[in-house]
DNA sequence: CAAAACTTTCAATAATTATTGAAAGTTAGT
DNA sequence: ACTAACTTTCAATAATTATTGAAAGTTTTG
């Protein structure tokens, strides 16, 4: 296969898989295109390769510097404004797990919290304190496990039990 | 708070929340009114509760069996089916992770080795090749710790492990 | 400071996705 | 085998979500 037509469909398929867990295609295709592109690109030859507009090219690009994954950089001698992408695979997933975090994990153990506070006087809402709970719970858990997972590379003793799960 | 009050909220945010990460929202809904339900539920009952089409119901319905999340049940002297769901949280987690995973994650590595077929004869073609790897790599660990979390309730062994995460 | 170069905004519009509901299909009872 | 009770389908429609692009805003330069 070619390099440039392997390029192309990686686009795509980074488009549907991140829209597909809660990532915005088009924001994900401008990510895919900056991951895979050799040199820094600015607005005008993202709009050209992606096919879309300067409005669009410009909220995805700002939306993907609030997620981290991506960053300006100036070349000398020109005004216009140019962009790359984070390369490092785990550093990108890292930032997304974050930024899911703070915009679902807490909005939701928030939510499940006030929940929990239902008058409990019959058998029924026992047991939907009970439910609220145990995914209050899970969900916690399942926070710590990635956060760990996230801290891994850096510590030698995570890192260690992280290779036991393999 | 009110039981029906918490129990009405509870839909619309597992609804919500669910629509952020692949579920469909009506169909999330459905599944949070089962959930919450302490007894069976028909297909009136549930188009009544959640403002719904019979269609809609239906469609929801046959998907939520499809993931493994609700069952059918037969009440003697009824004709009508009813519906019941899951309750085991975690085996809930257990059956929406296995059912993404076979939905996203095996497709997505499929696509991913294709594009490692690309002809590497430039130092960009090198790093192509490269960063579609280190994603594949980072996929399959992802994919392996999900495994190894979802079995860990059942081994001592693991589960060990997995407390020392928290 | 004026004009050029570039970036951002946002109301209108297009594209996508979910829902409806009536009709067709199925199953069970007599 | 007929009918009534119930379930499923799917083309039409509604609701939602993303995109456009022209106008407004900003910054830089001479």
């Amino acid at each position: 296969m070619e390099l440039n037509q392997a390029k192309e469909e990686f686009v795509q398929l980074w488009g549907n898989f991140g829209s597909q867990w809660g990532i915005k295609k088009t924001m994900a295709q401008v990510h895919a295109l900056l991951l895979t592109s050799d040199q820094a690109l600015d607005t005008d030859e993202i709009m050209e390769k992606l096919s879309i507009s300067r409005g669009s090219a410009n909220m995805n690009l700002r939306e993907l510097m609030v997620w981290n994954l991506i960053y300006k950089v100036s070349k000398s001698g020109d005004r216009k404004e140019f962009f790359e992408a984070e390369k490092d695979i785990w550093e990108v997933m890292k930032r997304i797990t974050r930024e899911r975090k703070r915009r679902e994990i807490e909005p939701l153990k928030f939510h499940l919290s006030k929940l929990k506070e239902v008058d409990s006087k019959s058998a029924e809402s026992e047991s939907f304190v009970g439910l609220v709970g145990d995914i209050d719970r899970l969900v916690s858990k399942m926070d710590k496990v990635s956060d760990t997972l996230m801290r891994a590379e850096e510590s030698a003793f995570f890192g260690s039990i992280i290779r036991l799960l393999k």
